[in-house]
DNA sequence: TCATACCGCTTAATCGTTTTCGTATTTCCA
DNA sequence: TGGAAATACGAAAACGATTAAGCGGTATGA
């Protein structure tokens, strides 16, 4: 734990391996071989460089290194929601962290790759992560559709996705299919003929879920009119409840209706309990992602539960994978289970009278 | 946007300054001269070189950039938390989040610190951080009480810390004594007399708090019973559950119970509704943060807002003044006001029997 | 007229590492 | 004992950028 203390005005005395070798008497390349645990040096010689090094408080420079060696033992996050940043999401925030324990464990750093244009010279992902020399990228939370992401991921550096498919790309998806038909099949259990869904804008993830959705639907036998199916931007509250009040004001109102996600789903609280009815004696209510609050307040919210923490572990160890065993590395894609939360948000419902 | 295909197996061709200097036949040095855009050269020249780099997808190399500047125009973020990291934690999150939109804009990058002790070489937070060549650090979330912290902001690196002072060191400090005492202010102002609050674990926000808490209680004129201070750590809502059943247990208990933050404040919630009393008409809550989802439940949540928008910009803007004019920046503590938001959970009472 | 200043560019050193290749010394075995 | 092989180390060339110093040539000023 001792460290010189700052010499200069400006900085501090970054001892170097020429430091090193002029205290051990030996050349800056053997200094190199014994830091670097070589076995063309004598184990004496090594040893005492090695102690030496530790004394004088040595680490190396990660600039220098990554200059000869091309490595930078650095990985790139790609995190760019519109409004706020996905930092901001649970969902994300809860795969970063995973992604950032897993990779730090493994000796890797994490930085954001750059959204903003201001750096200088680079203009685009793709120039920015090479300028920085990442020697992966994880694309986490973005528009996949842009040109520019297109770009990065053919870009030769190694990449792993969430929740989205490239083609010859490694990604990580959470099962929005058998989450879905899992969630429906749950509510339909629990004795709801008439369901609805108030989808999330239009995305991978989305397409999955409703199609998902009408074949679960028409594999258990339900009909679902039209109006059931309605449109809300995920984590917009303002739109979900406007879409449960068009829902609540139908001749034919559904038992249940399920969300685009956990937020959007206090949303449809608050329109409910605006109209009187209460939750879940009068209709019921399934969220999505399953974020921590969903479990604290009352009623307690059913939802989808996505498994965040082996998101992104998986999403750290394949993009390591990649980087160190690049040839013997599979692209593939890795797929993740989520669970039902069984909260008390999803009533019993004594089947009545068919729709 | 047109950048050469990847070439070899491993790799891709990076266009250096070398590559431009024979295509344009001058030396490297008039190249790099051109593309910083200094004046000791030729206005045709420098257009010439320019244009050259731009057509043959020139982006410079950090690393080299880097060893040969000592600046990485990289900022490091110690963002530590000991369950989940900080990340998760909506407060910190939206701080964060700030701070990198804020020195992005100013073409820095942001690492996370890395916590983890496997990086080679490096076994502190210090070490690690000179290693990476960190041009500054902002230290958010950690805890500040361990050896480590103190090594690292007295090691020279401009340093900016958020809720904790340090002698000589800037920080950026929302202001938990006013928060506190508009709080307190607010519910008093709605006709409490019997306030209770159930505190966090031990911080030097917490600390700030209690004392405000106090002196405010004082200086209204409100009697505070020992037992109606609680402890129930930060974001746990087990905890703050418990320490509410103790509160509703009591002879007298309080008409109105402040939390340690607005997740705790929903374990409350849970306790209330058990015991079949109803929030504001029963009894009246107030959480502290201001976390998004407290104003999208029902009774919406009346909270301190803290400003994290502001917090991180300031975190950001004094870290890159620190950086870039170290002579001419001030060490000072920046304090950010926060606002009571004035959600449905507080009820207005006529100030019946005096305690 | 000569010293000086500026212009536009090149040369070369340098940042801290890694790595190849060469060489001197030792070891080993026939 | 001779010679091949193994061992332990050093010299030097990179990696890609920055920057001080230098150098001819022209313009300026006293």
């Amino acid at each position: 734990m001792v460290l010189p203390e700052p010499m200069t005005e400006e900085g501090w005395i970054m001892v170097s391996m020429k430091d090193i070798s002029v205290a051990c008497g030996v050349s800056v390349a053997t200094v190199s071989k014994a830091l670097n645990d070589q076995n063309d040096i004598g184990k004496e010689t090594k040893r005492r460089i090695c102690q030496v090094a530790e004394e004088m408080g040595y680490f190396p420079n990660t600039a220098a290194k990554m200059l000869k060696t091309n490595r930078s033992y650095n990985v790139g996050v790609l995190f760019n929601h519109e409004d706020y940043s996905g930092l901001t999401h649970d969902y994300y925030a809860f795969v970063l962290d995973s992604l950032k324990r897993t990779v730090e464990e493994k000796g890797y750093d994490i930085t954001f790759v750059n959204t903003s244009k201001r750096r200088a010279g680079a203009t685009s992902y793709l120039e920015h992560c090479r300028s920085r020399g990442f020697d992966g990228v994880a694309i986490v939370c973005t528009d996949f559709y842009s040109p520019e992401i297109l770009q990065l991921v053919r870009g030769g550096i190694p990449i792993v996705t969430l929740d989205h498919l490239f083609n010859n790309v490694c990604a990580v998806m959470s099962n929005n299919v058998q989450g879905m038909q899992d969630l429906l099949t749950y509510v339909y259990k629990k004795g709801h003929q008439r369901v609805a869904y108030i989808h999330g804008a239009d995305s991978s993830v989305t397409q999955s879920r409703l199609s998902s959705f009408y074949r679960t639907a028409a594999m258990l036998g339900l009909t679902i009119p039209d109006e059931y199916i309605q449109m809300s931007p995920y984590r917009d509250t303002k739109g979900a409840y406007e879409a449960t009040m068009k829902l609540l004001d139908l001749e034919k109102p559904p038992t249940c209706i399920l969300y685009p996600d956990d937020f959007s789903a206090f949303g449809g609280f608050n329109a409910i309990q605006e109209r009187g009815l209460r939750i879940p004696d009068d209709i019921s209510v399934a969220g999505y992602d399953g974020i921590r609050i969903a479990r604290h307040i009352e009623p307690t919210l059913t939802t989808l539960r996505q498994d965040t923490e082996e998101l992104g572990r998986l999403v750290g160890e394949k993009l390591l994978s990649l980087i160190e065993h690049p040839k013997t590395t599979l692209v593939e894609t890795l797929v993740v289970e989520g669970h039902v939360f069984e909260g008390k948000s999803v009533a019993s419902v004594r089947s009545t009278s068919k729709t």
